[in-house]
This record gives structure tokens, C-alpha cells and sequence, in this order.
DNA sequence: GCCTGTTCTGCATTCGTATGCATATAAGGC
DNA sequence: GCCTTATATGCATACGAATGCAGAACAGGC
């Protein structure tokens, strides 16, 4: 198979077919939109030219002009993380479907968004914006919101923001992860949660010390990152503390798999010596190595349902905001059982 | 904290700008350019009032006038597959850093993109495009090429087809495999592969068989998609086989790891009963729950080189196209050893 | 055959930015 | 104090598509 050149041919505009096709600009424009007004013959004709000389409407100047881009932003915080790639297939389906394009917004914690970094989400590029990553101490979402971008919050939600909001049941899940270990008679648990600054971490942790609270020391509550890294060095310290926890709460599910990792790495028998409870229920819990008792959250829903939201709100940006709230559930698998006597 | 509105006042354009700065339009233009032309006091003046005014260039007007977008696509095979967030992490990274903004464009296997698919992709929204996804059969790398735009394929090749490619050795790949299983003994080998119509499973697969080829028997190769659940669906059909195996050489990591859960689903010991040996050394390959045994390929390398050659590419179309090809190296972990005696 | 009313198409402008060219003002030479 | 050369800014237009409005062509009524 030759490898054919690359053509130079400057782009066919619709002055193009119009030209070619005897009729003016305007009424090539029109016939390609399906304009009743101009007639079926000269439709079709119009249609039949275009395609022959494989003309192809320029984005960026339909975008200047109907001043819509049909580009969305997803931020997500890490992209390199089982979570997001879970949440983006989704929300890429259902964004796509509906004609839109995404564009991939890495928005690490570690490296915040000033008002200047997100000049380029504002340049009119981008019809609106899904975010995954809203935090209680940045302001971006809030800014953002202000200068009128089109706003949906995902997984983590921002209180006080009346923006479309959709998220689990965040203490909920707290209280089923700790019911579950106390049903078990767990009496010492630690927690390994992320960030202090994200819903679903604080959420999380007011459930769990709702149900629980009188056997989780503060000593044994400890943020990091949501990353199998933090998962396996917060694991390894709670172990080798004087008085090791009986049981675990990991702040997800790529926290708790990096908790077990290191178990394995420490010899530690689970769940006869110290049970793991997750948070998610993302694909990788589920295998055979793992086997993790979780908190599935319905990642698929607040997906679809987040890029749904997104797409009513850029049509209709004054109707007030929904807040989505989906419920979880408890899934035992292996890590879990009662605590070592 | 109380939630502005959000305000629905008509951007803000170079124009606003002139008039409250008492110059023209073009001179703001220039000013914000940093153009020497413009005296320095005027320079900060402008400088000033526009950002009193928050004003934002807006970017499809630019685009329009620049014929370019600042914007590249990658497309992906299927982003909830560990390997694709992988190679994106540090894509984005390389070309946020130069400034671009990155779409994301998924490329099912199964949903071949044909010509009107890929119209969004010349609509000038795109200044280049990195392809991961290129397969034997499928014309929309050659297509896309020979329409103009500016190309990079990464990962997988297509031969013949004279564009940018960066990849791996996948020959010496598959030799260095398939001389590890060798030496350790092995005579019985199946390879559960990716799908036939990639370079990196063709490849591997000439280079398993250059080292190995009588000791694979081609009934025991298999081809099927580059996923978990192939894995595990293959290894388990050649498990339960009249006569199995004695080490499974598996498409990449991912599949191995299919294959490594439905081994310990079966209760087949790795690697006393079998030995398994992967590709590309994904981080979850070196857990301690799989200690995998895989060819090592560089795939950070490969993703930074692609997207620096994707914008050496866009900046320079008609420069003679380049092909990176990387080394591989064997990492020994925990799933091969000596066949069963 | 004139007038009204449809139906179809063209004209001209708009979106917001960038830039070639012209022009105005200032500075310098003598 | 006139002319040349910088220096600094304005003017006008292009990029490509969409659209309000005007107008052409045609049909029908009488």
C-alpha cells in the first residue's frame, strides 16, 4: 500500500461548493443545515457537490459565529488513577452521543488553578464543564460559576455552590462501612481517608464516626492523597504503630488495594489479622487477588447522569440547579471479618 | 460562603478594550501580543485595563484568523484499560506544557471509524492528532494523512504508511519472551495474544516464533482484544484444554493479569503449575499481588517522544517523517519458573 | 395582463481577532 | 524651518459560516 502524500490543497470552504455549484454562499450554508426554504432539488444538488468536493464545515468559524464551540471540559484530578478513567468512559459515551467533543482537564491537588490557569476555560473554546475534582478550599469551581460557564460537579460537591451537583451518599457510605465493621466486633479502627478538603472524604468521615465514632481514635484517622501510594505508606505506619488497628477503612478502593498491597508486602494476613473495607466498588475490586469488601457507589449513574446534567444545563443555563444524590451499598467479599482474638 | 450569580453580561472583546484604553482595536491586539511596535506605556496601559476587564481573547475567532487551534486529538483504544492512562498522563503532560489542550477521542475496536466519522476531525479543530489505536485493516491513519493533517502514530505502527511513528522493538520484544520461557525450560507454550490486526501483537508474535516457534503450537495462539476479560476467558479455555500448557505468554500486562485471576480463580498455582509472562510493565504489574514477569517497554518515553513529535510535526509538515523505535527489557518477578515436572 | 402572494435565492453583515498597509506624529540632520 | 527617517497608531480587511432582510421569479386570481 503506496502511502499517499499528504495533500497541500487549501481547505474547500462553502464559497467552494457555491461557486462550483452556481449558487451563492448563503444558500449553500442553508441547503447543508436542511433549510426548507431553499428547494429540495437545489438541496440535494448543493449536497451532492459538497460531498464531491468533500467539503467540511470549519469548526472554529460555526463556533465564532453561533458563539457554541460543541467542546466540553472534563477535569479530573489524575488521570493515571483506576477511578477517573472508570468515570470518563462514561461520560465520554453519553457526551459523545449527544454530539460533543471532550476536552481532558488534568487538575492535580497539588498544583491548584489560579485565575490565570483557567483563562483558557473561559476563552469561549469550551461550552461547559464537568468537574470531578471540586475541592472546599479552591475557588475555581465558584469563579468559574461566576463568569457563567455552564457547571456540573461531580463525585465531590462543594456546599454552599448552587450548581448541579451530582454525588453519592457520601456519610451514608461512612455509616455502612463502619456498621459493617462493628457488626463484625471490631473495637480498633483506623482510617486512611483522602484529602480533608473533599466532600467524599468528609462526608465519609462524619458517617463513620456517626456509627462509630467511640472506636476510631483521632490518632488513627489520616488523610493522604487518593492514590494506591498513599494507600500502601499509611497502611505500612498504622501496622507498625505500637497498637495496630483491627480494621481498616481506606478512603476508596485504589487506597485500599495499595493497603493491601503492602500487607502482602508485610506479611500481614488478611482478613485474620486486620480487615480492609473499600469504597467504590471499581472493576479491580472484584478480581481474585483482591476480593475487596467495599462500598459500591453507582460510578456508572453519576457518570451518565453528570454529563446529562451538563448537557441541560448548556441549554438551558437559568434553570435552577438539581442536586443528584445516588445511594450505595455495602458488597462483602473476602477482606473482611471479625477481628483477631 | 454565598454563591454568586452567575452573570450574564455579554463577553468582553478586544473592542471593549480599545474603547475604555482610547485606541483601536488592532493596537490592542498588538499590545496584548507584546508587539514592540507599541510603545511600552501604552503596552502596560492596555495591559492594565485589560485585565480590569477581565478580558479573555476569545479563541474560536482566533483560530479562525490563525488557522490553527491550539487543540490535538488523541485517540485511544478504551480509556478504562490501564495502559491508555498510562501513555495519556504523560501525552498530556508533554503537550499542555507546549500549550495545547488535548480532546479525547475513543476508537472502539468494534466501531471502526469510517470517513464521516472522522469529519469532526478535520473541521480545523484539531491542529494534529496522535494515534495509538492504528491497526493493519483500518485506512483512517492513511486517510487522515493523505488529507492533510498533521499525524502521529504511537505505540502501534502501520507499515507502508509514511507518517511519525514511535514504538517499541515488539520483534525483540516477543524473542526476549519467548528466550526467558526457553531457558527455563519450557516446550509447551500458548500465547494468548491481542488482536491480529496490531503491530504489537504481530510483531511479538514473529518474534515468539523467530526463538520459539516449534515449541508453540499454533493451536495454542490465541488472538482477542488487549483486555482483562480476554484474559481471563482465554487462559481459562486453555487451562481446561486436553493438553494445557506449560507457560502462557500473554498479549500485555493487562491480559496477563486477566489470565493471573482467572489462575487463581481455577486454583492453577503461578508459577509452580504454569508459568505467565506479560507486556509493558505497568505499574500494577510490580504489586505484590501479581509480580508479574513482563518485557519491560518504555512507555513513558514513547508517549513524551510521541507528543514532542506531534508538535515538531504541526510546526513543520513537510519535514521527512521519523520513526523512534525503543528498546525492551526483560523484567524477571514471580510468575515463571521452571515447567512442572 | 395586472396585482397579490408564495417560494426561492442573493446580498450584506456579523461573530472577534490578527495583520498588511497607510498615516500621523515626533525626532533628527543640516 | 524643511526634509528624511523612525516610531507609534489607525484603517480596512480577511478568516468561514450563519442569518435578517431584500428582492427575484413564478403562480394564481380575476
Amino acid at each position: 500500500m503506496p502511502s499517499p502524500e499528504p495533500s497541500s490543497t487549501p481547505r474547500v470552504t462553502s464559497r467552494d461548493v457555491a461557486a462550483t455549484a452556481g449558487v451563492h454562499q448563503s444558500t449553500v450554508s442553508r441547503a447543508l443545515r436542511g433549510d426548507p426554504r431553499i428547494s429540495l432539488a437545489t438541496r440535494e444538488h448543493i449536497k451532492d457537490i459538497a460531498n464531491d468536493l468533500g467539503y467540511i464545515p470549519n469548526r472554529p468559524a460555526r463556533s465564532l459565529r453561533e458563539r457554541k464551540s460543541g467542546v466540553v471540559g472534563v477535569m479530573v484530578q489524575d488521570i493515571d488513577n483506576a477511578f477517573y478513567p472508570l468515570l470518563l468512559a462514561d461520560i465520554h459515551r453519553e457526551l459523545a452521543a449527544a454530539g460533543y467533543s471532550i476536552v481532558l482537564i488534568i487538575d492535580p491537588l497539588h498544583r491548584r488553578s489560579d485565575v490565570s490557569r483557567m483563562h483558557h476555560l473561559l476563552d469561549a473554546s469550551l461550552d461547559g464543564l464537568l468537574i470531578t475534582t471540586a475541592t472546599f478550599d479552591s475557588e475555581t469551581a465558584s469563579l468559574l460559576h461566576s463568569r457563567g460557564i455552564p457547571l456540573v460537579l461531580a463525585v465531590r460537591s462543594v456546599p454552599g455552590l448552587a450548581v448541579d451537583t451530582i454525588e453519592s451518599d457520601n456519610f451514608s457510605a461512612g455509616q455502612e462501612a463502619a456498621r459493617h465493621l462493628r457488626q463484625l466486633g471490631h473495637t480498633e479502627i483506623a482510617a486512611i481517608l483522602g484529602p480533608e478538603v473533599t466532600s467524599t472524604t468528609r462526608y465519609r468521615l462524619e458517617g463513620m464516626l456517626d456509627v462509630a465514632g467511640e472506636y476510631i481514635h483521632p490518632d488513627r484517622i489520616h488523610f493522604g492523597p487518593y492514590s494506591h501510594e498513599s494507600g500502601y505508606a499509611l497502611f505500612r505506619r498504622l501496622v507498625n504503630s505500637p497498637s495496630p488497628p483491627t480494621a481498616v477503612i481506606a478512603a476508596n478502593d485504589v487506597v485500599a488495594i495499595g493497603a493491601m498491597d503492602a500487607a502482602q508486602r508485610l506479611g500481614v494476613a488478611i482478613p485474620d489479622h486486620l480487615s480492609i473495607i473499600g469504597f467504590d466498588d471499581i472493576p479491580m475490586a472484584g478480581w481474585q487477588s483482591f476480593r475487596l469488601t467495599t462500598i459500591r457507589q453507582d460510578t456508572a449513574a453519576i457518570a451518565t447522569q453528570a454529563a446529562r446534567r451538563l448537557i441541560e444545563r448548556i441549554q438551558n443555563p437559568h434553570a435552577p440547579p438539581n442536586h443528584d444524590l445516588y445511594p450505595v451499598s455495602l458488597t462483602v467479599r473476602d477482606t473482611t471479618g471479625p477481628p483477631r482474638t
